[in-house]
RNA sequence: GCCCGAAUGGUGGAAUGGUAGACACGAGGGACUUAAAAUCCCUUGGCCAUUGCGGCUGUGCGGGUUCGAGUCCCGCUUCGGGCACCA
């Protein structure tokens, strides 16, 4: 028989699917093992050879646990909330749920041509009501939580309405927007929507008017995650700052678990240090600076308070309610002119634009150390959102400081000894404290560190300020002004929000007539008909964003069909978390954040078992497209291979990379490409046509999109995987390069042909030999080393060398090549199956064989060669028996004859012998 | 600016501090064949020697530790990635 993948391929994965062999189930008495892939958007391009790397890579470790006797759940689905959908929808009128469920059915007949083991019967998609119910009832518990920062989690909101109907807001240790102060008879006397408003101060689900990334072209917010350098990530779209009142999400206040939890997650570093910046955390100290002939109180934030003497100035955010607060009249004009100068600019263009402005705002603030008067400015350098929006400024030791002390002229005061700033700032945190003294704090002399420490323990005692940590992750703006997505739970009575009961759950998605927003300016769902609730309280007309539905789909995985809760305990207590979870490092900011934060709040609530979701992380590379290119000789229809090309004027055109093999050009199908490519010559070397190349995006405006289903096609699913794996370390990004698949494919063949020859079985029941016994025993420490640490591309090697010393040994024997199969099951299932069950008899499916374990008695060589070295440098082979005791082959290595060449008057220091390797005699 | 990571043949890439370049592609040579395809064998970092065996050199650059460094340490260069008027 010839190996027919087509015939096998189509098989095995039909009988898959028949037998439910992939399918997992609660089962105590086993333990399991959970996979996960990043669901997939499914965008109507299509899956293209790149996306297929991390589902391969986590298709392995799946079926590598599960022969290992794991129950292994390994499910997949779609993230099928998403922009795209939505603007094709607004150019062609086509239903968003209709693009997306055809997508959806492309998605599934690529990924089953791959022969992927998903238990397809847990399939999950964040638009179908029976998922989205739970987003939404997620939304409604964090609508009623808030977060207690004295016990660290989230605790309901009727908790703190006790404490406000006894205590007022005395003693409350709850995350907050702002700090709010009243007492319980107050809390009482509140209407019902100022008691409203208050708990939104505290609610980690909550309406907010909050500085918002606006995109004007897209008509919706986005999150800090979704803009990129004042542009929209998807579509490249300018976005703006606006003040909105908008749904958010607390996440904030799970800043320091979201940083702690880092230390405990197997992913790699460059990802936690990712998150970490994200997070941003920086300690410091909060400072009241009173302000000359005022009762007002600047509030500042500094990690570096030992340079409190070299404040020559203050700042203040044009956003800042200070402003108001302390202008005098006679700047109120130049202050009010400057701060409409800076709202005209859009974030990007006060970017782009680094040119240090500000205004004077006729108001002095007092240095509370040394007394002294400084002036008080206003600047967009200073960042409302961030600490207090003011800052003290030290020129001396902060850049931005110095650049706006030198364009305003205000003075330098160095603090530290030998620092020269009279060019530029000194901003590192080292050196010995100087000009630091005041009537009560002398800091000079100090080290910078210890200065700090000081300091902060002055203004503490004192009570001129406090010790603070601050964070730069911002709360998560959670509305989109958008159809398809979730509809909040959400009803407004007397314009107070209300969320909606959990039998009326889930709130469905309605049909509009139009997929824009109103005439009036409203989000879609203000064209729904009757969007209100049956006693008429109008419904939230937002939309959730797209990190809503893949916060917490990990979960829904684990049972996915219960229609009482997100996860039954029982289902939550077996599965617990993510074992291994594999996708692109895209996502460190967004998914990855929201769904710790998403978790976390559920493992408050007793929902979930585990405080983090995902306890191994692997970052898949990109695949990168490999574009060709064709020389056409300036002004005519004549090309020139490569090689030639310097000889002419040429322009470089792209090529359909379908049209090229291992950079041959297919001369007959680029004439037909293109009409104007018909009467195309070509100037050929060694006969062909060579093609140039360059690494580049994979998208079909470049011409290089390969779609896997054509190398599926031609050379079969198990030479895919094999080649996608065998390309190089997964976690590495490259270029897609269809020229080595034929080594790969080259491979099976061979391994094949241990089996048969032509139609006969070569299998019979001779014993192995010795080499045959090493060989394979040798493949299988060697593939269970490389599964274990993802190191794939050398497991594929490793499969080739044996493949190729079996057959040079003309083994035959079954007790070895039974082993091959099940070894090789996790990257090519399809062709182990075969062999498995056609070539070795088995009835059983290779899935149900057990991992084999190698012997290291097999390992042995007869013979182990030794290089002889002196002082390091290798000079000849020393072969002897395995038997040999490491005295001997010392003794056998300094009499040998060939060592007295290089002896010869010299006395030797020392021997080392590395097991199996080399003997180093040093020699003076 | 701050914080990570990387650099090895013509190419993708291997190497728990132990003979650098596994494996594969490409290239060159050969066998089989009327021929092609397929298959198999040999060579393939560089330089020198090739009537021998072989010799020298080599992992971005400069130092160091070590019997021994692609690997560890210090100082650079270049390229990726993250954060960024975050005080």
């Amino acid at each position: 028989m010839e190996y027919n993948h087509k015939e096998i391929e189509k098989r095995w994965q039909q009988r898959w699917k028949d037998d439910q062999t992939y399918a997992a189930a609660v089962d105590p008495s086993r333990p399991k093992y959970y996979v996960l892939d990043m669901f997939p958007y499914p965008s109507g391009a299509g899956l293209h050879v790149g996306h297929p790397l991390g589902y391969i890579a986590s298709d392995i470790y799946s079926r590598y646990k599960r022969l290992q006797g794991f129950n292994v759940l390994h499910p997949m689905g779609y993230d099928a909330y998403g922009l795209p959908a939505e603007q094709y929808a607004i150019l062609t009128g086509q239903h968003p749920e209709k693009t997306t469920t055809d997508n959806i059915a492309r998605y599934r007949q690529q990924l089953d041509n791959i022969g992927f083991s998903y238990d397809w019967s847990r399939e999950i998609r964040t638009c179908n009501p029976d998922y989205y119910k739970w987003t939404q009832w997620a939304f409604i518990q964090m609508f009623h939580h808030y977060y207690n920062t004295a016990t660290a989690k989230a605790e309901p909101i009727a908790d703190l309405v006790k404490h406000f109907e006894a205590h007022g807001s005395e003693g409350i240790t709850a995350a907050a927007g702002k700090e709010l102060s009243f007492t319980a008879e107050q809390w009482k006397a509140f209407s019902e929507k100022e008691q409203s408003d208050v708990l939104m101060n505290y609610r980690i689900a909550y309406l907010g008017n909050t500085m918002v990334n606006w995109c004007p072209a897209l008509g919706t917010v986005l999150a800090n995650d979704e803009v990129s350098e004042g542009l929209s990530v998807r579509g490249g779209h300018p976005v703006e700052q606006k003040l909105m009142y908008q749904w958010c999400l607390r996440v904030s206040a799970y800043a320091q678990r979201l940083l702690d939890g880092l230390d405990r997650l197997d992913w790699t570093d460059s990802l936690k240090e990712t998150q970490r910046n994200w997070i941003g955390r920086s300690e410091g100290a909060e400072m009241r600076f009173k302000v000359a002939d005022s009762d007002v109180e600047l509030e500042i934030f500094t990690t570096r308070a030992d340079t409190i003497f070299g404040v020559t100035f203050m700042v203040l955010a044009p956003e800042s309610i200070y402003v108001n607060q302390v202008t005098t009249e006679a700047q109120r004009q130049a202050v009010a002119d400057y701060i409409a100068e800076v709202k005209n600019k859009t974030e990007r263009e006060r970017m782009i634009d680094k040119k240090v402005s500000g205004v004077f705002t006729g108001a002095y603030a007092i240095n509370p150390l040394s007394g002294k008067q400084i002036p008080i400015y206003v600047s967009d350098y200073v960042l409302a959102g961030y600490g207090t929006g003011a800052i003290m400024a030290v020129p001396a030791h902060d850049s931005r400081d110095y650049a706006f002390a030198r364009a305003f002229s205000l003075p330098v005061i160095p603090l530290i000894e030998g620092a020269d700033v009279s060019t530029e700032s000194f901003d590192a945190k080292e050196g010995k404290m100087i000009n630091s003294e005041g009537p009560e704090l002398c800091l000079n002399g100090l080290e910078v560190k210890e200065a700090i420490a000081k300091t902060k323990l002055f203004i503490e005692e004192k009570g001129l300020g406090r010790v603070k940590v601050n964070y730069r992750l911002r709360d998560a703006i959670f509305s989109r002004q958008r159809y398809w997505g979730e509809p909040f739970p959400i009803y407004y009575k007397d314009g107070i929000p209300h969320t909606l009961s959990d039998d009326q759950l889930p709130l469905q998605l309605p049909e509009i007539d139009e997929y824009r927003p109103t005439e009036t300016g409203e989000p879609p769902l203000g064209r729904a008909k009757n969007w209100c609730t049956p006693e008429g309280y109008p419904l939230e007309l937002n939309t959730m964003p797209g990190f809503a539905g893949s916060s917490a789909y990990y979960l829904r995985y684990m049972d996915p069909h219960n229609d009482q809760a997100l996860v039954s305990p029982e289902a939550n207590q077996y599965w617990r978390q993510v074992d291994l979870y594999i996708g692109g490092t895209e996502h460190a900011t967004g998914h990855l954040i929201y769904s710790r934060f998403w978790n976390k709040f559920l493992f408050d609530l007793g929902v979930v078992c585990e405080d983090e979701p995902f306890k191994k992380l692997i970052n898949q590379g990109m695949i990168q497209g490999r574009t060709s290119f064709a020389y056409r000789i300036k002004d005519t229809n004549t090309f020139v291979s490569y090689n030639l090309r310097n000889q002419y004027e040429v322009a470089p055109i792209r090529v359909d990379i379908n049209l090229v093999h291992n950079d041959v050009l297919d001369i007959d199908g680029f004439r037909q490409w293109r009409p104007d490519l018909h009467d195309a010559e070509f100037i050929l070397e060694d006969g062909k046509y060579v093609c140039g190349y360059a690494v580049e995006k994979m998208s079909k405006s470049m011409f290089n999109v390969v779609n896997p289903d054509d190398i599926v096609e031609r050379y079969g699913a198990d030479t895919l995987r094999l080649y996608e794996m065998f390309l190089g370390p997964i976690e590495q990004s490259k270029p897609w390069d269809t020229n080595g698949i034929d080594g790969v494919n080259r491979f099976i063949k061979k391994m094949w042909n241990l089996y048969y020859k032509g139609d006969q079985l070569l299998v019979t029941d001779a014993e192995p030999t010795a080499d045959n016994l090493r060989t394979i025993h040798t493949l299988i420490k060697k593939v269970t080393f490389d599964i274990e640490n993802f190191s794939y591309n050398t497991s594929v090697a490793a499969f080739m060398i044996c493949v190729n010393d079996l057959a040079k040994q003309k083994c035959t024997s079954r007790q070895v090549l039974d082993i091959l199969p099940v070894l090789i099951a996790p990257f090519a299932p399809h062709v182990a199956e075969e062999l498995w069950h056609e070539a070795l008899g088995h009835t059983t499916t290779v899935c149900d064989a057990p991992w084999p374990k190698h012997n290291e008695d097999y390992l042995r060589c007869a013979n182990v060669t030794y290089a002889i070295s002196f002082n390091g440098k290798a000079r000849f082979n020393l072969t002897v028996d395995a038997s040999t005791t490491r005295e001997q082959i010392e003794q056998l290595a300094l009499t040998d004859a060939q060592s007295a060449r290089w002896m010869e008057g010299k006395t030797v220091k020392k021997v080392i012998v590395v097991p199996n390797k080399i003997v180093n005699i040093v020699i003076a």
